[in-house]
DNA sequence: CGATAATTGTTATTGACCATATCAAATATC
DNA sequence: GATATTTGATATGGTCAATAACAATTATCG
């Protein structure tokens, strides 16, 4: 609660040197970033919130969010599981994959089917409006949403992002 | 709502397939994550979390969270700036910033002090508790969390993956 | 100057996401 | 066959992000 006389001294000396370099300037110039642009997390946090932006933008017209995405992309590839499993694995809970599910069932893009073999789950499976909205999700993302990475960065180093952020993903 | 029959036949099938798999092997194999392993959005978000986590691992004995670290940062590098300046570049939104900081001034960690050049706006300076707290947190960020990076990915590796998520973060 | 517009910090509120406890039905275990 | 475990589901609470609105102050401009 108590601000040294020091510290304020130096705030208001900040401010009243910024106010005048602003008098003779336009706008307030920019803050400097300092420590913070070599931080990992924060730099990570904010390129994440910019892709996840973009994809969203390549998906306007199909409606697909990236969670949605994955689902879709992980019942594809695993046919015959149930709401457990494909949940556990993409890291979402499974009292919060029901509402995700109810809203996948309702568009017609994935289909709860009762377990023969175990009547207490729900194996999932994708309709053929999933699997060619999927497919045609597949091209978006990669004319428009890998592409401009690939514009940004190179295919080299395209690649070489992707191996780091799994590492980091996978043994952090 | 209709899944195809043969959508179900297939899926029967699939997970038949594997109960019958599963019988003789011991616990439910891994699901195939396909093409998921190489969505830079889903990688992306999977690191960030991880590197989240450990980060608040690493300041367990500050209480310190990633947000609150970036706030302490930029306020010590940018003394006499107000809070829609520092929660702007930040991206934090003014309403959202304001219980941010109440948390960090009740800890005596930062002040608001009123502007005497426009008495609307608050001036942020760090407490000299303030500047103690993020430098034991500088250290703890370097010796626990960034060294464990370097030992991940090595040093060269580390900075390419900054610049590259700098990039993103400032480009896509 | 004075009326109007814009800015600052703040409150209230909403929606998205994440997490925990709990439940009924079904299955596994002993 | 009694008990424990698992599965999908509901309810609920917490943290963030986003918008609207407000009082106090300052800027703008006739």
């Amino acid at each position: 609660m108590t601000v040294s006389k020091a510290a304020e001294a130096t705030a208001k000396g900040a401010e009243a040197a910024r106010a005048r370099r602003d008098a003779s300037d336009e706008a307030g110039e920019a803050l400097q970033l300092g420590e913070l642009s070599e931080q990992l997390g924060y730099v990570l946090k904010r390129a994440q919130l910019k892709v996840f932006e973009n994809f969203l933008r390549c998906m306007a017209s199909l409606q697909l969010t990236p969670a949605q995405f994955s689902v879709l992309l992980l019942v594809e590839k695993n046919p015959g599981r149930n709401q457990t499993e494909i949940a556990s694995t993409l890291g979402i809970l499974r009292p919060n994959f029901v509402a995700m599910l109810d809203n996948l069932e309702s568009r017609d893009l994935c289909a709860r089917i009762r377990s023969t073999n175990d009547r207490r789950s729900h194996i999932l499976v994708l309709t053929d409006k999933g699997k060619a909205v999927l497919g045609r999700a597949k091209k978006l993302v990669a004319t428009k949403h890998e592409a401009r990475l690939n514009e940004l960065l190179g295919g080299a180093n395209r690649e070489s992002l992707i191996a780091m952020l799994s590492k980091i993903a996978n043994e952090f």
